[in-house]
RNA sequence: GCACCCGUAGCUCAGCUGGAUAGAGCGCCGGACUUCGAAUCCGUAGGUCGAAGGUUCGAAUCCUUCCGGGUGUGCCA
């Protein structure tokens, strides 16, 4: 259930009801930060204390009484300046638990009452490039907001909007003929078509009738030229395959490729629509929106001065153009209510003048750029793709990295007989732990900050890091395999109920997972969970520390199989919502 | 120049829809495995929240200025 929202209409309700006011107002719930305040502390009462002329503290003394006699209220205490303090009742949320122990498709979280249909647009790499570590917050980030956004019941689509159509194609088109090595192509597109386009492109920065080549190759293959074309979609073919793999390895899946390429036949029109209507004009022979010419534009872009090109003067269309189109099939073709943009923040003022001419064409779909910080290396600098010694940084490579990391972890731990894993499991552990770790390591970060890309962080296996929470939801899966407990059993049947302070303290931390789903989707924000499941795994681990559970008797055993049931299930579905897998055994 | 972002413990970061004594991890120091798994648990030390003003009953959080760092900015994406 979303308990802050419930406790904020008791809590406005009762300073309506105690104050005798004609309307209610906000209760301020907030969770309180030092557990012998309570659970929660209504703040309502202090911003009425000037206008009502009382003291804060006198105003929160019928407010805490009239919130005693509720069911999910132990008792409402006021305290400090004018804070009411509420100790949720214990029965209660042990009742809720019960609830959320049963629903095993949903774990107590509501589906939302509106449903709004999403695109979130992420990853979008270029073809013909590897995938770097850069790529990666993108993909990761996309797809743990994508996940979170369907469970809450949305109705998402999943775009990877490639960039297929840009200029690098003429170089590429060219490269290929004057250098082209067809076998490496076709044994290792993307090394190949990297290879040759870093000859054309350095070939082009000196030589002025080259690069003119690749601008008509570019040109003849954007009017639909039968050769050329062919050549594109064999890059486009063969880089596809590479990319496909990474993803995955990663398990991160789109319902949609629409690359660039995609919008080609609707740019012209896109052009003409914005002259037609006096937003853009024509200036040096390009076609660019002004926007200080523009009544009603953000303030912003009208002090900034940077035009928004949507035709450069040989003709050619930018990703300006594209973007736009892009935004009209999302509304035509999907019907879309809203499109989330997870791009490095760096493209903010892109997005930013994006929006602005959305709004000018009167689209009324919700546009939200999700941006994230960008991969700094160890000197603070943005990350370059290649590291000291030369060596690109795929993500291919980082991800087989983790993974090997992982597997020399485990072995260390079952030759000092600490970890349990089967040979046979060998494989699938470490694939696990491995990629849970590296993306564990970026998601559990606010993604507007910078992050700074460090191996031996990022694949940690100590304290917060990915593993901690594998190896809690391990201990909860082999306390039901120690035991001989059938899961569903318990599931079925047991009752929870919080006597020791350990078992207090976990339920509460389980109660909370509706409102931090719903907090993460409404903010896009997947850190959020991580922060939940890694503070549920800590509270699991005292609790493990404090309370026997298969020595336990009767009632407290049912009680502390269901809790321990619980925590597995909303650790395994918090981790399943940013994209990170679990496995009973590690 | 203009726009945007950032500055919190030695390091990496939470907290920033304003709320009580600013929290984690790593690292340091010290404890806990005959007892459901020690990738664990418990504890100690460590902070003028970049600086100065302002708004407020209350500011790490909002506003202003300054200092320091980063990013973007006319035909790449």
């Amino acid at each position: 259930m979303l308990l802050e929202r419930y406790l904020e209409s008791l809590g406005s309700e009762a300073i309506q009801r105690a104050l005798d006011l004609d309307a209610p107002r906000p209760a301020l719930v907030r969770p309180t930060q030092d557990p012998k305040f309570g659970d929660f502390q209504i703040n309502g009462a202090m911003p009425l204390g000037k206008e009502l002329k009382k003291s804060p503290r006198e105003l929160a003394q019928p407010i805490a009484e009239a919130l005693a006699g509720v069911d999910a209220i132990e008792k409402a205490e006021v305290a400090g300046p004018g804070f009411v303090n509420i100790h949720l009742a214990l029965p209660w949320i042990a009742s809720k638990l019960t609830e959320a122990l049963r629903d095993a498709a949903r774990d107590g979280v509501p589906r939302v009452e509106e449903v709004s249909k999403v695109i979130v647009d992420f990853s979008s790499p270029n073809i013909a490039k590897q995938m770097h570590v850069g790529h990666l917050r993108s993909t990761i980030i996309g797809d743990a907001i994508a996940r979170i956004l369907s469970f809450m019941g949305h109705d998402v689509v999943r775009d990877n909007h490639l960039g297929d159509w840009g200029t690098q194609f003429g170089l590429l088109i060219v490269g290929m003929r004057e250098w082209g090595d067809e076998n490496a192509l076709q044994a290792t597109p993307i090394p190949e078509l990297e290879r040759v386009y870093k000859l054309a492109s350095e070939r082009a920065g000196s030589d002025e009738a080259f690069a003119e080549r690749a601008r008509a190759e570019l040109a003849k293959l954007q009017s639909g030229d039968d050769q050329n074309r062919a050549l594109w979609e064999h890059f486009v073919e063969v880089s596809r395959g590479t990319l496909e793999a990474v993803y995955a390895e990663l398990d991160v899946s789109f319902d949609v490729w629409l690359g660039e390429s995609a919008y080609h036949d609707a740019l012209p029109g896109v052009v003409d629509d914005l002259l037609e209507r006096g937003i853009a004009r024509e200036d040096e022979g390009a076609v660019c929106i002004f926007w200080d010419e523009i009544d009603g534009a953000p303030k912003a872009l009208r002090k900034q001065k940077t035009p928004f090109i949507v035709r450069k003067k040989d003709g050619a269309f930018l990703y300006s153009t594209t973007d736009i189109a892009t935004v009209q099939h999302r509304k035509d073709h999907f019907h879309a209510d809203r499109a989330l943009y997870v791009v490095d923040n760096r493209q903010g003022l892109h997005f930013q003048q994006l929006f602005a001419v959305m709004k000018l064409l009167g689209t009324d779909m919700e546009l939200e750029h999700v941006g994230f910080g960008t991969v700094l290396g160890n000197d603070g600098k943005p990350l370059r793709t290649r590291d000291a010694s030369g060596h690109v940084i795929t993500l291919a490579s980082l991800l087989e990295e983790s993974k090997q990391r992982a597997r020399q972890r485990i072995d260390e731990g079952v030759a000092e007989g600490r970890l349990r894993v089967r040979p046979e499991e060998m494989d699938e552990v470490s694939r696990v732990v491995g990629i849970g770790a590296v993306k564990y390591a970026d998601l559990r970060q606010n993604r507007l900050s910078d992050y700074q890309f460090d191996w031996d962080k990022m694949i940690s296996f100590q304290g917060n890091a990915g593993p901690y929470l594998q190896y809690a939801y391990a201990r909860c899966a082999s306390i039901f395999a120690k035991g001989g407990v059938d899961m569903d059993a318990i599931v079925a049947s047991a009752t929870i109920t919080l006597d020791a302070p350990a078992e207090q303290t976990l339920g509460k931390h389980l109660l909370r997972f509706t409102d931090v789903v719903y907090q993460a989707g409404a903010t896009s924000q997947p850190h959020l969970v991580c922060e939940h499941i890694y503070e549920l795994a800590r509270a699991f681990n005292g609790f493990y520390a404090e309370c026997p559970v298969l020595d336990a008797q009767g009632a407290t055993r049912e009680s502390r199989l269901g809790l321990t049931a619980l925590t597995a299930r909303q650790i395994r579905r918090g981790l399943g919502l940013v994209g990170i897998g679990v496995v009973d055994r590690m």
